[in-house]
RNA sequence: GCCAGUUUAGCUCAGUGGUAGAGCAACGGUUUUGUAAACCGUCGGUCGCCGGUUCAAAUCCGGCAACUGGCUCCA
């Protein structure tokens, strides 16, 4: 990692998915020490309370620590009073963290007879999990244990000295876990916890996370009117752009516009849609199929006499009942209950035996949403025939893409089912590869500068050898040729990086840009993929210099990544507060004086002037003339959050002039009316911060 | 999808088996103003949905849905 461009408040790296070694964990700072120490107390508590318990691991995490627990008995938070209530105990009874280096014999003789993350041995009930961790550790690596009163753990350390060192600490939340976090493997339950040095920063970290929550782009969503999540109608993880949120997505797009039109790319447009065979080819089907939304079945050919051919071609009575069943719903326009549903999925023999009678019954055309745009903009290179002379070829389009994601996964406007992407595919001749990466990551560089996005890093995810084949396309030399490509490049541009294997996508390395919201709210925002291998599955080819076909390479870019995301950072980067180039509401003229109030005639038509020349200068303007106190008047626009208000009153109007207050600023005091339109109109246009 | 929790008016929230409440917002009026709340009044709810227990359910039980915090996944 090029340690010359690291910035000063550049966050830590992510922590290394591989195993910490000793020396990592001697680093622990004071307070990850208070927090690992902890984990061991609310263990010994738990284990007063359940004596056979079983504990995985327990290290401390950004905001606290957790410990995975493998308990019959399920803990919820209303366990959390008498859990604290022990680990007060053992706190008061300050014991010392003891540590003991032992054999890898005396680790594996207590781990079978259940000493190890317990009070006592307990025969019967072996700690399996430790064994399991006692597996990873490496030969020749010291094993130690921790002891804090009866309660041993096999643990590398380092601790507090004592349990009475833990000052403030708290149980927060419980969540299901996996070993190891293996999907396939036991599942545990996830404690969490937060420990501080004393009472007051406690305090303070639940006073910023108060501060948090009221910066949650969820939370403000709502109260500027951004946007609303229709679960009820439209479904949910599809949110609707209500007209301010409108406001910010269009910006974008106009940014994004301009930023890629003076970097020569050229603007495409494609379906929603795409034939199966589309996903086929390019190989999407069997490694995403699980991300997107099951296909429609369409049918070009729907005659009775076609149908019954069909019908009578079938298998098994399984499959007839379910073919009558799917015609049902496909002639009523759905199931009408449960239980309808119900039958259907029984009478077929399995849910394939069903989509199977579902596509027979209409001459099995499948037509799937699509979950990325590449494909069809590969079809757009196909298009046409292509010389060398016409790339690199960089087509742009903010595409709508719909990605079926678990239920559990949806988050605000973070993880939607259907989005927006900024999206780009560049096809270049392989030799201008680094110049063309080059180009995509500074522009990342140049939207980061506009949106004053400082914290960030570049996560270069490459493929494992182990996984060609499975999780990746099978071609060894194109993944080693496209990764050094990368590496060097971002070597070369002195960008800050972090390298994390078997992260790939399955057709090229990749680049996911992480930024972390003020609020602390780690996101993945904007990704770069190379990618060497779809574009030869559709046969995509340019004419070279050597008068040979040959294949591009394709660059899949989205600095802005997609729309929802990108909003939903900006929401709680800005809080909401938009520069006046985004904000929904860029300027409200408020009079002091009510339009029904015949003497305030004059400054009405003074105030309505220069609401009509902001307007006609494309400006977002709304006014105040009402009744109401001007004090009243302010706070509307305030908590609104208008980025200017224009304060108009007799004295302003004598002399030609506005008050400017600015939203969160306060007042700025009278300026000539020339003067403030021309500042308002040049920081639209310079998108000044 | 998995674990736990939550769901009462547009918003924030009271209401632990006996006639659904408050503040703000909205709407109607009064008041005519110098930088974050003038005053009076009116409207607004199938207590997420379905079922059960009970003389009686927002409240107790079960199922489902959505959301929240995590896990796995990811732009």
């Amino acid at each position: 990692m090029p340690d010359e461009n690291q910035q000063p408040n550049q966050p830590p790296a992510p922590p290394n998915p591989e195993r910490k070694t000793l020396d990592d964990r001697a680093k622990m700072t004071e307070l990850e020490r208070i927090r690992h120490s902890c984990a061991h107390v609310m263990a010994t508590a738990i284990l007063r309370l359940w004596p056979d318990a079983q504990f995985a691991a327990g290290p401390p995490v950004e905001n606290g620590f957790y410990y995975d627990v493998d308990l019959k008995h399920r803990i919820s938070p209303e366990d959390f009073p008498k859990i604290e209530e022990e680990m007060k105990k053992e706190i008061k009874a300050n014991n010392v963290f003891e540590k003991l280096v032992v054999t890898r014999e005396q680790a594996m003789k207590d781990s079978e007879s259940g000493r190890l993350g317990g009070l006592t041995e307990r025969p019967g009930n072996p700690s399996k999990f430790k064994l399991g961790n006692l597996e990873a550790i490496p030969e020749g690596e010291p094993i130690s244990y921790f002891k804090n009163g009866d309660f041993v753990d096999l643990c590398a350390g380092p601790h507090v000295m004592r349990t009475g060192n833990i000052g403030a600490f708290k149980l927060t939340s419980v969540a299901a876990a996996y070993y190891k976090g293996d999907e396939k493997g036991p599942q545990l339950q996830r404690i969490y916890g937060t420990a501080f040095k004393n009472k007051t920063a406690l305090d303070e970290y639940f006073k910023m996370l108060e501060e948090a929550k009221r910066r949650d782009h969820r939370k403000i969503g709502a109260e500027m009117g951004l946007f609303a999540i229709d679960t009820e109608f439209v479904g949910p993880g599809m949110p609707l752009w209500l007209p301010k949120g409108t406001v910010l997505v269009e910006e974008l797009e106009k940014l994004a516009k301009e930023t890629e039109f003076a970097a020569g790319y050229v603007r495409v447009r494609t379906p929603h849609l795409a034939k199966e065979k589309m996903y086929r080819t390019s190989g999407h089907l069997p490694y995403y199929e699980e991300s997107m939304f099951p296909p429609m079945l369409v049918s070009e050919d729907t005659s009775d006499k076609a149908e019954w051919e069909r019908v009578k071609a079938m298998a098994g009575p399984a499959q007839k009942h379910a073919y009558e069943l799917a015609k049902q719903l496909f002639n009523s326009g759905g199931f009408k209950d449960a239980k309808q549903i119900q039958e259907w999925k029984q009478a077929a023999a399995t849910k394939k035996d069903a989509d199977q009678a579902v596509q027979e019954f209409f001459s099995s055309t499948k037509y799937y949403l699509k979950a990325m745009n590449c494909p069809h903009h590969h079809r757009i290179f196909a298009a046409e025939p292509r010389s060398y002379r016409d790339l690199p070829l960089r087509l742009a389009e903010y595409g709508t893409c719909y990605r079926f994601e678990q239920g559990g996964e949806l988050f605000g406007l973070m993880r939607v089912r259907s989005m927006n992407m900024n999206d780009a595919h560049i096809y270049c001749q392989p030799e201008k590869f680094a110049e063309e990466f080059n180009a995509v990551n500074e522009m990342y560089l140049k939207y980061f500068k506009i949106f004053g996005i400082e914290k960030y890093v570049m996560r270069f995810s490459t493929s494992a050898p182990e996984g060609l084949g499975k999780k990746y396309v099978n071609e060894p030399a194109l993944w080693k040729q496209t990764e050094d490509m990368v590496r060097q490049v971002l070597i070369d541009s002195k960008i800050n990086y972090v390298e994390v294997p078997n992260e790939a996508a399955f057709y090229g390395p990749k680049i996911d840009v992480q930024v972390w919201s003020v609020i602390g709210r780690e996101f993945t925002l904007a990704t770069n993929q190379v990618d060497f291998a779809v574009p030869a599955k559709f046969g995509l080819t340019y004419r070279d210099r050597d008068n040979t076909d040959k294949t591009p390479l394709c660059i899949h870019r989205a600095p802005l990544g997609t729309h929802e995301r990108f909003i939903g950072f900006l929401i709680e980067h800005y809080a909401g507060n938009f520069p006046l180039w985004l904000a929904p509401d860029q300027v409200r003229v408020i009079t002091i004086g009510a339009e029904d109030d015949p003497a305030s005639a004059p400054l009405m038509k003074y105030a309505k002037d220069i609401a009509s020349e902001l307007r006609a200068a494309q400006v977002r303007v709304s006014t105040d003339f009402g009744n109401n106190p001007i004090k009243a008047k302010i706070q509307d626009a305030e908590q609104l959050r208008v980025h200017t208000m224009l304060v108009i009153g007799g004295r302003d109007m004598d002399a030609g002039a506005v008050s400017v207050r600015l939203h969160g600023k306060g007042p700025q005091g009278a300026k000539p009316k020339g003067e403030v339109v021309a500042d308002i109109l040049a920081g639209i246009k310079e998108r000044r911060a």
